[in-house]
DNA sequence: TTCCGCATGTAATGGGTTACATGATTAG
DNA sequence: CTAATCATGTAACCCATTACATGCGGAA
C-alpha cells in the first residue's frame, strides 16, 4: 500500500499532475517503487476522493495539478513514523536456492551474470551520485543517503555473486 | 510469476503435500519469499492442471502428494537459465526518499531503527549458519549461499543506517 | 471424548501489469 | 499540416492477503 505514500511524498515538495509525477517514477523512483501510469492515475483519483489530495488547478489538455492537503501530509507522516515496512520478495535469492538443478558451470554462469550485473549498476548510480550537484536541501540530503545505499547494496552483491562462484563446487 | 518456480524447486527434493510445502514456506523461504496458504493451494491445483506436477499419492485427511514431472523440471532450468530476475521494491528506501518530512530526530530515530531491525536480523542468521550442519549436498551449497546473501545484506544495512544518521542535520 | 494438529479449499478485496482508447497542444 | 509530446482514462487479467469454512485422524 506503499504508491500512495510515494505520491503524498512527492507532493510535499511541490504541486504536480499525473503526468509531472510520471516522469519521476520513471527515473529517480524507478529502482525503488516502479508504478505504471494506470496504477497512477488511479491512485490519485483516489487520494482525492479521500481528501488527501486537492486538485488545485486546472491547465491545458485536461492537465490537473495536485496539492498535498493538510490530512495528506499528516498521513505521510504517520506512514514514515507509525508502520512497519513490509516483508520483501527476493527473486535474486530465490533462484539461489534450486541453482543445484543445474550444471556446476551453469550455475557459476548464474553468479557470473548477477556480478556483471551489480557491477553494472554500481557504476551506473556512482556516476548519478557524482553527476548531481547535492546542496544541502532536505532533498538532497536525503536523495543522497538513499542514492549511497544503492551503492552500497550494489557493491555487497558484487562481492557477494564472486565469493559464491567460488563455493560451486567443480564438475 | 515466481511462485511457481519455488514450490517446483522444492519438489525436486522430494515430493510433498501443499501441508509440507507451507511449513518450508514459514520456515526457510520466509524471508526470501513468503506465500500464503490460500495462495498455496490454488498454485499448486494450476501446476497439476498443466502438468508440471502429478498427484503420485493420496493419504489420510485427503492429502495429496504432488510429484515434479519431467516438464515440471524442464520449466524449472528455464527459469533459472533464460528468464530476467525482476524489479523489486523498497520500503525501507522509499521512507528515506521522504524523511525531510520529519523533524531531524524523528528521521533520526528511524534510522536508528533500522540498524536495530539489521542488527538483529543478522544476529538471527549467524545463529542458524552456526546451528546448521552444512554438509556438502547441493541444498547445503546453496543454501549456505543464501544466508550468507542475507548476513552480508544485513551488516551492510546496519553499517548504512549508522552512517546516514549522522548525516542527518542536527535540528 | 475432546482437543490438537493435519489437511484442503473458497470468496472477497486490493495492488500491479498490459493493453487499449482518446484527444488536445505545440513546435517545426 | 503533421508529428511529437502532453495528458488522462478504462478494462482485463494476474498475483497476494485476509478471512471464512470444513472436516478427518490420532493422542491423551
Amino acid at each position: 500500500m506503499s504508491l500512495r505514500h510515494a505520491l503524498l511524498g512527492l507532493l510535499v515538495d511541490r504541486p504536480a499532475s499525473g503526468y509531472d509525477l510520471l516522469k519521476t517514477f520513471d527515473t529517480s523512483l524507478a529502482n525503488v517503487w516502479p508504478a505504471t501510469q494506470s496504477q497512477l492515475y488511479g491512485e490519485l483519483s483516489k487520494l482525492a476522493d479521500s481528501g488527501l489530495i486537492t486538485v488545485s488547478e486546472q491547465g491545458p489538455r485536461g492537465r490537473k495539478e495536485y496539492t498535498l492537503t493538510d490530512s495528506g501530509l499528516a498521513e505521510l507522516r504517520h506512514w514514515l513514523t507509525e508502520t512497519e515496512p513490509q516483508r520483501t520478495r527476493s527473486d535474486v535469492l530465490l533462484r539461489v536456492f534450486f541453482l543445484g538443478v543445474l550444471a556446476p558451470d551453469q550455475a557459476r554462469a548464474y553468479l557470473d551474470g548477477q556480478a556483471a550485473r551489480a557491477a553494472e549498476l554500481h557504476a551506473e548510480l556512482k556516476a548519478i551520485d557524482e553527476a548531481i550537484d547535492w546542496d544541502d536541501g532536505d532533498l538532497s540530503v536525503y536523495g543522497h543517503i538513499a542514492l549511497e545505499y544503492g551503492q552500497r547494496l550494489a557493491a555487497m552483491q558484487q562481492e557477494w555473486a564472486q565469493w559464491a562462484r567460488t563455493q560451486v563446487k567443480p564438475g
